[in-house]
DNA sequence: CGGCCATCCTGCACGC
DNA sequence: TGCGTGCAGGATGGCC
């Protein structure tokens, strides 16, 4: 399923392949795929001006508005066509496509005049500049929650889904009920690395490899090599042999060491 | 405000 | 073998 480096590393195929392009037709294949304020052909003789990448939403800018893609966890954009779940389609004046697939249909495409003021709500990007380990250790410091959902929480920082948390945590030795604010400052400082390594990493991984998701836990390729925790409840925590626990929490499936991550609470 | 739940949708794993 | 059931996931919205 696609998490912030593999959006990223659409949105680098997508600036150079389709900016310059001019939209001749819109085809929507399934309803709920396409949403826009005003009639859908609000897109047709656009013409696309940039790309870009904001949390795990792809920026399509046109001359004025943009479409705005989210793939979920089935999308993919693609110049290829693909024989089935297909939901949407932009058609170009070159002759060329690009075809929204999406098996599962929770992706969405939304034309909005305004899409900064549409995306505005979202948390800091935990690659940006900005995203330094004072700030995290406020933004940690000013939520008393439970860690885990509120890093998978958009608002608070983008960019996170439910694998990379459950890796995050573990390399930075925090349960993950643990609450937000009484997390010590040397964990939220391994915290902070273990965020922007793993997803540099990642980045940097899939322009070189080929990625092959199939299904939930059933990860392929070299993202599985890298997987320390998800996906191996009841196996060997790779540091201290005791068996990795799986449990529920904010409705997802949660997996770490109960022996190398300390639950703090207060 | 935070926690919890259902919802969307399909394919795959599992048990009988 | 074949069928039914349950689960997986990101984001949103409703409820208490």
């Amino acid at each position: 399923m696609p998490e912030l480096p593999e959006v990223e590393t659409v949105v680098r195929g997508l600036q150079n392949t389709i900016v310059g392009e001019t939209i001749s037709e819109l085809e929507v294949a399934w309803d709920k795929a396409f949403e826009a304020e005003d009639a859908y052909d609000v897109v047709v003789n656009k013409t696309i001006r940039a790309v870009e990448r904001r949390a795990k939403y792809i920026m399509i800018k046109l001359d004025s508005g943009a479409l705005v893609v989210h793939l979920r966890m089935t999308g993919k954009l693609t110049p290829v066509y693909p024989e089935k779940h297909v939901t949407v389609t932009l058609h170009f004046r070159s002759g060329k496509s690009l075809y929204f697939q999406d098996t599962r249909k929770f992706g969405r495409m939304i034309y909005t005049p305004d899409p900064d003021d549409m995306l505005s709500h979202l948390g800091p990007e935990p690659l940006g500049d900005a995203f330094i380990i004072s700030l995290f250790r406020k933004m940690l410091k000013a939520k008393k929650r439970v860690i885990k959902p509120l890093l998978l929480d958009q608002t608070f920082l983008v960019g996170l889904g439910n694998i990379y948390v459950d890796e995050a945590l573990f390399q930075a030795g925090i349960q993950p009920e643990s609450l937000s604010h009484t997390v010590p400052a040397r964990n939220v400082e391994m915290l902070h690395t273990a965020i922007r390594t793993i997803l540099q990493n990642s980045i940097d991984a899939q322009g070189t490899t080929v990625l092959n998701f199939s299904h939930g836990d059933n990860v392929s390729g070299t993202y599985q090599a890298a997987l320390q925790v998800y996906g191996r409840e009841g196996e060997p925590c790779l540091i201290c042999d005791y068996p990795i626990k799986k449990i529920k929490l904010g409705q997802r499936g949660t997996h770490y060491c109960p022996k190398c991550q300390r639950k703090f609470r207060r």
